[in-house]
DNA sequence: ATCTTATGTGTACGGCGTAAACATAAATCA
DNA sequence: TGATTTATGTTTACGCCGTACACATAAGAT
């Protein structure tokens, strides 16, 4: 209800409660609303395809509002991006806290990962389909990624010393995560126009394939 | 030497041999060099990011000379995805011909492709990491990309055949399809800025995955 | 009440994709 | 050969784009 949001170009200030001038009926920030629509039309027509003046138009401010909450059309992308990998690290790390065996663990993570893929489209599409021009958000944005590498890295590492294995914790990882993301990639992308066999099987199936080795 | 083109907006006329105007020294057409300029730009800083303006000064022509080669700035990069099917079919093709049986074929095959994608990052990201709009001209590119999978699902089927095997074809081929993507984007996103692991080995270790229960 | 800060709008600029009109070299035909 | 047609280039111009900048005003803080 009360948002509280800093301005993005001025130093830090004493955090003092502050209402946001104009939250809507529904008690959505109006920050909060250019991202959520803008996800949306990223999503369906492509982020260049996009413009600002089209993303404040369905919001409902003027083109410059948005330039008050994020820096940029970029910081804009960047900021549903990390939006994405915040979810996705606190569903590896809910999959992680349930109980179960190491490899039951990491199975779970996977296919919880998967699943939030292919039943949020919009975020997959716009956080690892678009690829944004080279340059520090870029940088930023793997690095922000990076998070979800190191929890899928320590679910693997706790599968082999559970066992004792003799494998390549760090490639075993990497080799699940492309797994994930060919997968994910493949039916996000194709949608329902493309003639997919058995969706829930291939993604048992896959994730079996790539995790076979730790059982 | 002497590169025929036809107008792409009039209709077809008779085919007689005709001499480009400019055909540089180096005896590549301007329509080449424009696409190469292209792909390389593409590939370096994103689709979106390079304007026709900056493609036709590097390329040394106007910007406007461009259209009389490729409709528009969409199916500029629509020619450049047809360019790398057709060689992932070539290759593909080439490796299926090769003695050896199915099995050895369909890795092979899968091998040829992934080396060919990090070999040739310029071509994968522009292929397959360029999201064009939604429209026309992207389901024309999925239509054209469905003669690789076939090829793969042929492979597939031959490996099934030959043993005899209970599998479900078209899945184990998006399976691989699904591996292959994975780990191209993988690696040829980061590159070299990440830390990978072994390549080879992980190029190796995936194809076994995902191919092994056709043994 | 006054001051400060947060958050909105209006206007303007340079760059974009490309339509339209024009120019001319090359090929074809008489 | 000269005339005509066709292929292939340039120039100009239009309507969008992201966003810098200046301004307006509402919401605490004092």
């Amino acid at each position: 209800m009360l948002t509280t949001r800093k301005s993005i170009r001025k130093t830090v200030r004493k955090p003092k409660t502050r209402k946001a001038r104009s939250v809507s009926s529904t008690g959505v920030s109006l920050r909060e609303r250019i991202r959520d629509t803008a996800r949306e039309l990223f999503a369906r027509e492509g982020y260049e395809s996009v413009s600002m003046r089209r993303i404040g138009a369905k919001a409902g401010c003027s083109p410059m509002a948005m330039y008050r909450h994020y820096a940029s059309k970029e910081e804009l992308l960047l900021s549903i991006c990390e939006e994405t990998f915040s979810r996705m690290v606190r569903l590896v790390d809910m999959a992680r806290s349930q109980p179960g065996t190491p490899i039951q663990k990491l199975r779970r993570s996977v296919r919880t990962v998967i699943d939030f893929h292919i039943s949020h489209p919009n975020h997959y599409k716009v956080t690892f389909m678009t690829v944004l021009p080279p340059g520090p958000v870029a940088e930023r944005k793997v690095a922000i990624g990076q998070q979800v590498m190191d929890r899928l890295q320590n679910g693997v590492r706790d599968c082999s010393e559970a066992k004792g294995l003799d494998i390549d914790i760090e490639m075993t990882a990497q080799i699940i995560r492309a797994a994930i993301h060919g997968l994910a990639s493949s039916l996000v992308t194709t949608g329902k126009c493309y003639p997919w066999k058995d969706p829930e099987r291939m993604k048992d199936e896959m994730m079996v394939l790539v995790t076979r080795h730790l059982e």
